[in-house]
RNA sequence: GUGGGUGUAGCUCAAUGGUUAGAGUACCGGACUGUGGCUCCGGUUGUUGGGGGUUCAAAUCUCCUCACCCACCCCA
């Protein structure tokens, strides 16, 4: 048996209406924020991620579906989107458009990990990107937004942890002095982090394995944040406060990402296991002018869909069925019934024929199988007396309606509209 | 890449090393040619994940392998 490749799944449904619903919600809520959708292509240039994620990061070093295509370039399937918005953007000289600009997207990345839960070889990933103002207001507000979607999906038991990582002037610094404090720990530190030592120090700051005295007597990156950085951040803060939006700071939070300045953060819950970021973000203040942009800042964050649904369904979130319409009729009257089927679709109805025939017992056995809202019955008593029979399936009530009346009737009993 | 757990019918699960691997459920048909999920009767479904080994005999013991789940790592 042919299966779905290791660390894929198929989406159908209970899982497909999650799917479909948080689509829609997320995508309202960020159009209520003035951002707009870009879809951009799954395939790029292998050099785009290497750029922007970073040379050395996991990401790139093994976990990328790379391959050569029949011209001989090196292709990936995306393993995030930003990278590809800031190419577009620097493509299509977006810094033309009013600034800042604001985009959304939702869409699949690959990743060549071993699965587990909420965590897969294809996920799908909504984001948002507000692109080309350094004011911290841009900040809190792609956080803010990020905060409204939890609250609209009701998420219970989760948390907004924050943090700076500087920039290019007071990076540099900090990492020197992680540097120098680490130097008399090195043979202390775990293998990764040896490496680490000399490739990105600042991630050590999350590794799991190294204790909790070393880490707490390291130096703080807020100690060592330049003046504009200290700023940005400190009206981050107080605005996140205005807004009522609850976080914690958290200096140990700095993300795997290469492209990441200043403000970074998560949103975390304790139902996801051990991948337990619902999302993730910040600024990238240089990604723009690293592929070729003029100095372009921006901030952004990305979400997983499958972990939203994760949390959706630890709380028991289900998205009913739409209302459907059955239709039981006999050999004589299928003329009738397949007429009625297709009025009733043209009036935005879900409509299933009976397809198998049979007495009505059968039908209305079939129809009741489906979950059917209402059975729709045609006879030819019924056709001789231009009437159907209509039978609510949960309350078993019948009535008799003239044909030309049934619109009317299901608007009024399936919509609630009036005088349709 | 490193650990741990689990693999028996479409699904949920039984079966002391010993007949032809069962049950519930689902599905199909009938009872039942104008009214539903019930009931009754009947029926279909298995390389016991795969391969080797031990044994008179393996779903059961053993080794290898694969898949899935969970964790490390990393991240959404």
């Amino acid at each position: 048996m042919i299966k779905t490749v290791k660390g894929c799944k198929d989406i159908y449904e209970k899982d497909i209406r999650l799917f479909h619903y948080s689509k829609k919600v997320l995508s309202e809520t960020a159009e209520q924020y003035g951002y707009t959708e870009i879809v951009t292509p799954i395939i790029e240039y292998t050099e785009l991620f290497q750029r922007s994620v970073g040379q050395d990061t996991d990401i790139v070093e093994k976990e990328m579906y790379t391959f050569e295509d029949k011209g001989g370039r090196s292709l990936t399937l995306r393993p995030e989107i930003t990278a590809s918005i800031a190419r577009s953007y620097v493509e299509h000289h977006f810094e033309t458009i009013p600034s800042p600009l604001r985009l959304y997207y939702i869409g699949p990345c690959f990743r060549y990990e071993k699965p587990q839960k909420g965590r897969y070889r294809e996920f799908y990933q909504f984001g948002v990107e507000a692109i080309g103002d350094i004011s911290p207001l841009l900040d809190t507000e792609v956080i803010s937004l990020a905060f409204t979607i939890a609250k609209r999906f009701s998420l219970e038991e989760i948390k907004v942890k924050l943090n700076s990582i500087g920039c290019k002037e007071c990076r540099p610094v900090y990492k020197d002095a992680l540097k120098n404090a680490l130097k008399p720990h090195y043979d202390e530190l775990c293998d990764n982090c040896k490496k680490r030592f000399h490739t990105n120090p600042l991630r050590i700051l999350d590794c799991k394995k190294e204790s909790d005295e070393l880490k707490k007597s390291l130096p703080k990156i807020a100690d060592y944040l330049c003046k504009e950085c200290k700023e940005h951040f400190d009206t981050v803060k107080k605005h996140l406060t205005l807004m009522d939006i609850p976080f914690e700071l958290d200096n140990s939070l700095v993300r795997g990402l290469d492209y990441y300045t200043k403000t970074v953060f998560e949103v975390v819950s304790t139902n996801l296991g051990a991948q337990n970021a619902l999302l993730g973000g910040g600024r990238y203040d240089y990604l723009i002018e690293e592929l070729g942009g003029r100095h372009i800042p921006a901030v952004g964050f990305a979400m997983g869909i499958e972990r939203l649904i994760t949390i959706l369904e630890a709380q028991e979130k289900t998205v009913e069925k739409q209302p459907v319409l059955y239709i039981a009729y006999q050999k004589n009257t299928l003329k009738e019934a397949i007429d009625i089927a297709n009025i009733l679709r043209d009036s935005g109805f879900i409509v299933l024929m009976d397809t198998k025939g049979g007495n009505f017992k059968n039908q209305l056995e079939r129809s009741a199988k489906q979950h059917s809202l209402y059975t729709i019955i045609i006879g030819e008593e019924e056709k001789e007396k231009r009437i159907l029979q209509i039978k609510n399936m949960e309350t078993k009530e019948q009535k008799e309606i003239p044909s030309d009346q049934i619109i009317t009737f299901l608007k009024n009993h399936i919509r609630g509209e009036k005088n349709a």
